[in-house]
This record gives structure tokens, sequence and C-alpha cells, in this order.
DNA sequence: TGCAAATTTGCATCGAGTGCGAGTACGGTC
DNA sequence: GACCGTACTCGCACTCGATGCAAATTTGCA
């Protein structure tokens, strides 16, 4: 649970300083709507709750809800620089002894899948139940995942130069995120449509378990 | 052509006859929509392309169009069960010394990643290209994808009930889909917008090899 | 020939998303 | 503290994907 220093976001960016004003109040606004969304998404449900409606509960005008999000499902993942940075950091922070899959078997321990995780904050069970549930959200999600699978592949690459070239630690990490996708959807599959966030907990930590075996007795590549 | 005496069972598809006079003609239409869709979006883009656009193109009422596919992307995916089909086919004609990595290995070989190949008729350069330039296209793709990887697994863990479970069923497919989708992902990375049939067949053989060298060599799991 | 089921299609409607342009608030300066 | 450039807000009009509904047409079959 690593707190990321600062959002910075477009702007000049106040190379270290407390973001202005201006940038605090539209942060403000942005959180507005996400808690907004997640309260109504939760109380009438994602097709039945309109970007209007989102923009009202915030008191905010529709229109400037789509300066904050491209879209509606965006408002579900307004965090994922800072997994994927998490992870970045796992990849930073090897030890020399640490071969390509250690790194990457503690890099999914921190921030995990990228998008059907993240048990933390009010959002994550919505995020979770939505993703299973709502085709635009799952399509959302795994998007996602794959912006973050060329991401992780690009860093590991440059720090295994020698032993990984591109394709090979792009399929390396594929195979990891693949596995863990795979094993936490197939233990979801069972539960209700609702998990409590232990719970949730519970089944990643069994899903990465499962998915990492094979690689942990020996190292592949 | 040959004609057989129908016995006429019951309308919802003879499941072992020739299909009946509407739905040939549905079929046609189908086609039709496709093959207008494909024709449009090469030449003016996906963005640029209206479904009233293809239906009039097809000759076909706007409305019908939503009758033969639930959404614009839809009709670039047109055979996805056919493809899944003949992963879970080379599943059930395994040889009784292959083990689960052989089978999936040689099923991958075939229908492959489910979306991102499929180098035959004309949709395919096509539908690679909009896949990576057109989010929805992209996002419809992954959600393929993932629905073949669970299906897949169910049919892999039937086979080898005693080996896999259904949860590491689920994390090898996983792990070897995932593989072979980053390994393509980052070799298709370098090429042009629109790549050669052949070009891509090569590269996709290649990540192929480059996924499954780890596994080849000894069976996880 | 005639009826029941499936398909096609037009029409009305909703909601996501965008371009435009005017109004408003903020940041830095003199 | 007044002033100006810039960024943000937000209403308006509009396009397009998608759905419900019901009438018109076609096909399957007795």
């Amino acid at each position: 649970m690593l707190s990321v220093p600062y959002p910075s976001p477009v702007p000049p960016t106040p190379s270290e300083q407390r973001p202005s004003l201006r940038e605090r109040k539209r942060a403000r606004t942005r959180q507005a709507l996400v808690e907004a969304a997640a309260d109504l998404f939760t109380r009438n449900g994602y097709d039945a709750t309109t970007v209007a409606d989102i923009a009202a509960a915030a008191d905010i005008g529709t229109r400037t809800f789509f300066s904050h999000f491209t879209s509606k499902e965006e408002v579900l993942f307004p965090e994922v620089d800072q997994r994927v940075g998490a992870a970045i950091e796992a990849i930073a922070a090897r030890g020399p002894a640490d071969g390509p899959v250690d790194v990457l078997a503690r890099a999914l321990r921190h921030p995990a899948v990228a998008a059907s995780d993240d048990l933390v904050g009010p959002l994550a069970t919505l995020r979770l139940q939505l993703i299973r549930t709502v085709p635009a959200v799952r399509g959302r999600a795994l998007q996602l995942q794959q912006d973050a699978q060329r991401e992780i592949a690009r860093h590991l690459h440059a720090a295994y130069p020698e032993e990984l070239d591109e394709v090979g630690a792009a399929a390396l990490v594929g195979a990891f995120v693949g596995a863990v996708g795979g094993a936490l959807d197939a233990l979801l599959d069972g539960g209700e449509p609702a998990l409590a966030p232990d719970d949730v907990r519970e089944r990643l930590s069994r899903a990465i378990t499962v998915a990492l075996t094979p690689w942990l007795h020996r190292p592949g590549s």
C-alpha cells in the first residue's frame, strides 16, 4: 500500500511543490465525480445510471464530466497510473540476486493484476463486480491490463537487457499476468456477484500462488 | 449439392441437414453485412463508417443490422465460435501420451489466440489493424479472448481431471494465451499499421515459439 | 390454401460523446 | 489591488450507437 507522492496532472508540473489551488479544486471535483458515480452505481446499477445523473449528484455540469473522464467507464479506474507505477518500482528495486521471475513475482504481489483487484477503498468491490457483469467495464479493464503489461514488459526488458529481449519479456509478463488472471477468474467464478473484500483478498492470494508455482521451482527462460 | 430426403424434425436447427431456405437467406444477408462493413472500413475507416452506411451498402434496413449483430464491433468477429471449437477439438483429439501442455501447444497452433490472428480471408488483416487502432474493437477482441480462455480451460480440466483442477487449468491456459498474446503484441509493435498476412503469419509463429519454449522442455504442473 | 412463427423494417426514443463558444475563476504581474 | 492571459466550466446543438414496439412481409408446414 505505497502512496505515490503527487498526482501531478498535465499542466507545467510545479516540479516538486504543493499543487496549486486550481489543481486542488480540480482534483476535488474529480473525486466528487468518482464518489457520486460509485454511490449511484451501487444503488441503481451501472446501466440505470446516466452520466447526467452522476454529474448532477456531484453538482457539476454534465459536459464537465467529460473534461475529467473520457468515458463513463473511466470513472471506475481513477488511479491506474499509480498501479503500474508500483509494479515498475518493484522492478527498479530488485536485488542483485533476483532474476526476472523473482522480480515479477514480487511485483504481482503488490499492485497485482492491474484492474481486477486493488481491494482498497469503496470502489474496489464495486469495480470488481461491474467488471464481471457489465461488458463495457470488462472491456475497459482488459484494455488497461494490456496497457500495463506492455509497460511492465518494457521495463523488465530494460532491467535484464541480456537475458530477455523485448519479445521474450513480453511473453514472460503475458504468461504471468495471464496465469494469475486466469486463476483469479476461475476462483471468482463460484462466488457471489458481490464479494467481500477479505474474500477477494484471500482468493487473489491463492490465485497468485497457484499461478506462480510452476515458475518458482524453475526460472523460466 | 445433393439433396437429402428430409424427415422434417423441428424448426430450431436441423442439426445435421442442409439449412432451410430461411436460414440460408439469413446467412446470406449476414455475409453481405460483413463484406459491406469490411469494404467500408477499409476505404473510409472505422469511425467514419456508420452502421447506417453498412446497412445501406448491403441494401438492408438499418434496424436489421442489429438483428444480426449486437453491436458495430461484432461484425468484425463473425466466426468466433468456430475458432473456439477448433481449439476444443484439438483437446478432444489428444493422444494417450500427450500431457496438458502438449495439447495446449497443439491447440494454439491452429486457431491461435482467438482474436489476434486468423490470417484467412479479407477480414483478417483489417481486423488485426483495427484491433490495434480502435479502442472499442480492441476491447471487444480482448473480451472474446477471455471468453475463449474460460471455455478452453473448462475443457482442459475435463480432459485431465486428476492432474489439473479447475483453477490450475485456468492458470495454465491463461499463461499460454497470455504468453503468446504478449509476444505477438511485441512482435507486431514494430510493424506497419497494415501488415501483410504473410508477415503476420511469420511473426505469430515466432511468438508461439518464444512463448512456448519455457514449457516445451519441462511440462509445467 | 391458410395459419403460426420468424424476419424485416420504420419510427420514436434514450444515452454516450463531441465541437463550439461564452462565461467564470485562477495565477502571476505591475 | 487592479489587470490580463489562460485554464476550467458548462449550456447547446448535434451525431451516432443501440433498443423497444408494432406493422408488414416471408417462410414453414399441415
